[in-house]
DNA sequence: GAATAATATATCGCTATGCAACATAAAAAT
DNA sequence: ATTTTTATGTTGCATAGCGATATATTATTC
């Protein structure tokens, strides 16, 4: 399946531009990936917080956890120094990874 | 990694692609992907005759040995009429991924 | 003439990871 | 009272990419 595959490895640079400008919690980052995609992308809990846990195993993004009356505990991710580093990185990456697929499969003439 | 993960969804896509055509064989199929995407996309070959055994048994490509003097033998691999219309929604999918991707990574200003 | 590189196909075993299913729990809506 | 939405979490299965390894023929280099 090219949709189920494909996924996974854009996950990473959705969720590092998700809480690039503000800090988002987990539940939020998955309404908005599929409301912004239009239901195009979808995100099971079972990928989501594992993935969440990488990013931050690894420094990129940070969680505390935030409790407000009348409301469920949040746990709010920011992007770290290194995040922003890794996502510039991973935007560039994205980008010519995007301009080889469509070079190659464009319809060919030859 | 992005880079690796990205790949696998876009494995089948490249692939049908490039026997769209003409019928390609394997490791032509290889070289291809590496010279037109300059060396950003690679496969590996473990990745790859596996790949085409599985878009075989699918009944997307079809594969025929082919024996010439002076060259190695090879399996030529030609699109399928069903492997046509596969190629066909997977480019359509993959147009509205890469749109979705890009509406959620783009900087935003919320 | 021997050694190396390129061509061409193939497999084993490890690892990473997405997801269905299941679980918990509080707040909001019906 | 019951259901839906919000919110976070885990277990275990299936898939698939890739490093390493293997085989074999043809072309090139020294």
């Amino acid at each position: 399946m090219l949709d189920r595959e494909l996924k996974k490895g854009s996950a990473e640079l959705l969720i590092l531009s998700l809480v690039e400008a503000r800090p988002r919690h987990g539940y939020e980052i998955s309404k908005l990936i599929e409301a912004r995609s239009d239901g195009v992308l979808r995100f099971n809990v079972a990928s989501l917080y594992p993935l969440l846990y990488r990013l931050e195993k690894r420094g990129w993004i940070e969680g505390r956890w935030v409790e407000k009356a009348g409301q469920r505990r949040r746990r709010y991710y920011k992007l770290t120094k290194e995040g922003r580093k890794v996502l510039a990185s991973q935007r560039s990456t994205w980008q010519s990874f995007v301009a080889a697929i469509n070079r190659i499969t464009e319809a060919e003439n030859a």
